[in-house]
DNA sequence: TCCTCTAAAAATATACGATATATAATCTGT
DNA sequence: ACAGATTATATATCGTATATTTTTAGAGGA
């Protein structure tokens, strides 16, 4: 993008191959370099090439590097010091809960042990929040649940539109639960499965309709029944984990 | 610090001041800013100077800004566009459970909404957890929890020793729930109390003794009995949340 | 000979500055 | 209301200087 005297035209002159430039030069970058530490071919410890050197190895300018690097280090993926050079950080400093960690290690192929964690961190979080959505949820949280639930079996998951709705109906779910960091878990959690959702309602086999246990959650959020709605929401993510397992299978 | 033509002295040329250069410059620039944005400084919307403009009121040079910015953006923070310039995300974009933000949602003074959010999030997640540790610890996992409520005992809390045994203690309960993601969430939110728990035995007047229910708790991981440790749970963060109300209304 | 401490050196990220270009909002004329 | 020109802005590149940390070398002592 831009001062493009050195241009990327997707080929950088050892080979490395960028994406084709969509939007930002740096994030690209940072998309690639996480990209391959995520799926582990940088593995912990591992120390990049000196600035210079892997700028032109990437075939970008070093700002573009440098800038790409610290969003890494936003997330914990990286960190680096002087003489030392950047190198990838233990596992455990990495921010799993980060939306774009998340979306990252489903994209390099989520393994079984990652989506029994995060379906599991689904079955702690979720059925509560889905109590306390009952109780505390108002009557214009719950029309909109009601119109999203609609816009979801009309338009089916296979489409845009239908993932979009469900996603927003989970939305509203938690920011019925009136806990903003309720909310940015589950997000984080619900937009990184709903990637996977596309890949889930890709294969033309079609799947078993969701719509049936998403309108037992919004009966009970809707009847403030706390206890039957985590019934309910505990119902839904079992079976959202099933579909996800037998469509990742293949 | 490094290319000092124009040096960081702690006083920009407007007035503007930098916590008087610790480490980084880019990172004392994006603290500086994210406290600002986290505060409510710069409301949701606000649009920030010019990239030129702006960086020379801060005193610094246009990379470091930008890295700066990088930073925030990767947190959900910010976000920016040519010609539209860069503006502060609202909230829900934020990424609550970052431990840079949640840490500077602390240092801002923290909002009794969001310490009530945060011990209620504490309260979905981490019974469900100790339930998980009580029936999948190992007995190396034990013993290191058993050594670090002793040190903690001996230490006690108004020592950074003692906190860093409190830290750990809650480390290996989340390691043994074999749950990354618990892990890194429980995680994020115990170092952002940690950093409360500072002021909270930074007064003099002695604090209530916190070990007999660490004790009760790690009695139950001991026994496996996934029931109790939740109950346990339970009692402790409760515990911890009145300690906590108490120490900063004042 | 071996060890410890200190000082020099080297490698590297960090920081600054000038300049060019792509992007998206806004204005302008039809 | 729409298409094109304008403009403000972030984006991107390049060159250079400096601080920081690791490594190495040397001096002194046991």
């Amino acid at each position: 993008m831009m001062a493009d005297k050195n241009p990327n035209d997707g080929s950088g002159e050892t080979g490395e191959q960028l994406p084709l430039m969509s939007g930002r030069l740096h994030h690209a970058v940072a998309q690639r370099l996480a990209t391959q530490v995520v799926n582990g071919s940088y593995p912990a410890g591992h120390v990049f090439p000196a600035e210079v050197e892997h700028a032109e190895l990437l075939g970008v300018s070093r700002s573009v590097l440098r800038e790409a690097f610290r969003m890494l280090t936003a997330k914990g993926l990286v960190s680096s010091r002087p003489k030392a050079g950047t190198r990838v950080n233990e596992r455990r400093m990495w921010n799993l809960l980060d939306p774009d960690v998340l979306s990252w290690q489903i994209q390099c192929g989520a393994s079984d042990e990652f989506l029994r964690d995060l379906f599991e961190l689904r079955l702690v979080v979720e059925p509560q929040a889905a109590e306390m959505a009952a109780l505390r949820r108002d009557e214009r949280q719950l029309l909109d649940m009601a119109n999203a639930l609609e816009a979801m079996e009309r338009y089916t998951l296979t489409s845009p539109k239908g993932r979009a709705a469900d996603i927003r109906f989970h939305e509203l779910l938690m920011e019925a639960t009136r806990n903003e960091m309720l909310q940015a878990l589950s997000n984080s959690i619900s937009t990184a499965i709903a990637s996977t959702t596309t890949i889930k309602h890709a294969k033309k086999d079609s799947p078993r309709d969701p719509m049936p246990e998403h309108y037992a959650l919004y009966a009970q959020i809707a009847e403030q029944n706390p206890a039957k709605a985590r019934k309910a929401m505990i119902t839904l993510i079992e079976l959202a984990h099933a579909d996800t397992q037998v469509a990742l299978r293949r």
